[in-house]
DNA sequence: TATGTATAATAGTAATACTATCAAAAAAGT
DNA sequence: ACTTTTTTGATAGTATTACTATTATACATA
């Protein structure tokens, strides 16, 4: 799909819509490479202002602070990943099929190779994403935030998933927290097999192997209490 | 069990032992406390050092930064949750009950009675580690501080209850893949029910539900395989 | 032409994350 | 008991971070 999608976010995480200008979009696609270039806590908002040729105070002026941004770009991720786990399942029926499709487009989200944006390159996001996202949760002002709403994204796909496990086993009792396992291992088990292998079967970049650890785990949990009734 | 024991770390994430001395025990008692408190971010070595009465300069002189703290705390965690499952399973003789019963000691950890060390509150290092342990292995310096050994306690933990999988089925081809899924949602699901609770079935600190979700859906995972042969 | 809006340039502040120095206190060795 | 070493406390200082405020200019719009 060449086309240029728009992903509308549920909530105000920045100040200015970052969308809206020239400026704003530079913030967004050069803050993902310079996170993924120097990890989250070596980003600064002066090093980003000097790599866009700008400064400081005016990116303030679209995001609060650092933290800030990062939920605006995590939202964004799950709201992409979302709209794109559903554009490749749409055509097909069985949930059990879809399921196993979703599954595989959520693990290789890092080789996404139809630019949903232009000024994002969801590959690198989805470093960044694999790398930090816990960071987003993770903080004092969880319970804040989420009144805000900044987890509606994650929520919302979550929930999607669940409603797809439902349909394959309307008895399983645990659908969102599977989903939730799924959806942190599918990055998990990327990050280990390249930092941490010792502690994943999953091999370097291969995303197969992740699927078909997850399909696994996701059916024979789904499926089996499908056998108890 | 009143005794004392006594936790090794196999590697230096500290400049002086801190449990050598009055002062290190209490930069290890009084930073869990702090951090439980404040959460990582905004805890600083200055507030630490007043805290217990001290100078950041000495402070400084036991950890060469607050990173390096929380990676002897969360090592320190995974080598007595280590040292608490084989303490609580070493009686049974099945691997399935043995597996079943360390899930139990894993996803109960944050109820531990038993203080293993004067200085150290489980209860709430356990806190600690649900919401902070993540930073640990997410920063930039992953590889360096893998290669340094900082992250050897979790290694041993995993592969340990990956060899109980393999005695249940030496077929299952993701053992370490499934225990560190497994690690990772027992604080998951307990960070969601306290703070995100449309991400999980679990409710508040009902270790019960959470204990359900992971025993079904690792021995469906484990035992699946088992019939496919 | 007037008016509002966005940006750049500059300056400044409080807090953080350290490092260095030195003297006093405590512990260890003989 | 005396010396030596180690550990701490007190103090000071630096670079960077995470902001806020002010003003001038450019640019778009009514």
């Amino acid at each position: 799909m060449a086309t240029t999608i728009h992903i509308n976010l549920k909530h105000q995480s920045y100040l200015r819509e970052p969308e809206a200008t020239e400026l704003g979009r530079k913030i967004i696609s050069e803050s993902i490479k310079l996170i993924d270039e120097l990890g989250f806590e070596a980003f600064t908002f002066k090093k980003l202002a000097t790599e866009i040729g700008s400064t400081e105070a005016s990116v303030y002026r679209y995001f609060e602070n650092k933290h800030k941004l990062l939920v605006y770009l995590v939202s964004w991720y799950w709201a992409w990943l979302h709209y794109t786990v559903i554009f490749h399942t749409q055509n097909i029926e069985g949930p059990r099929e879809r399921l196993a499709r979703a599954i595989e487009v959520i693990t290789k989200a890092g080789e996404a190779d139809d630019p949903a944006v232009v000024y994002i390159d969801e590959r690198v996001l989805h470093r960044v994403v694999v790398a930090e996202s816990s960071k987003v949760h993770h903080t004092k002002e969880v319970d804040a935030e989420n009144k805000a709403g900044y987890f509606l994204e994650l929520k919302h796909f979550c929930h999607y998933l669940a409603l797809v496990v439902l349909e394959i086993n309307p008895a399983y009792p645990y659908p969102h927290a599977l989903m939730t396992t799924t959806l942190e291992a599918a990055h998990q088990q990327l990050f280990f097999a390249q930092h941490l292998p010792s502690l994943t079967e999953v091999k370097g970049e291969r995303y197969s192997e992740t699927i078909g650890f997850l399909k696994q785990m996701v059916f024979a949990a789904v499926d089996q209490h499908l056998n108890d009734r």
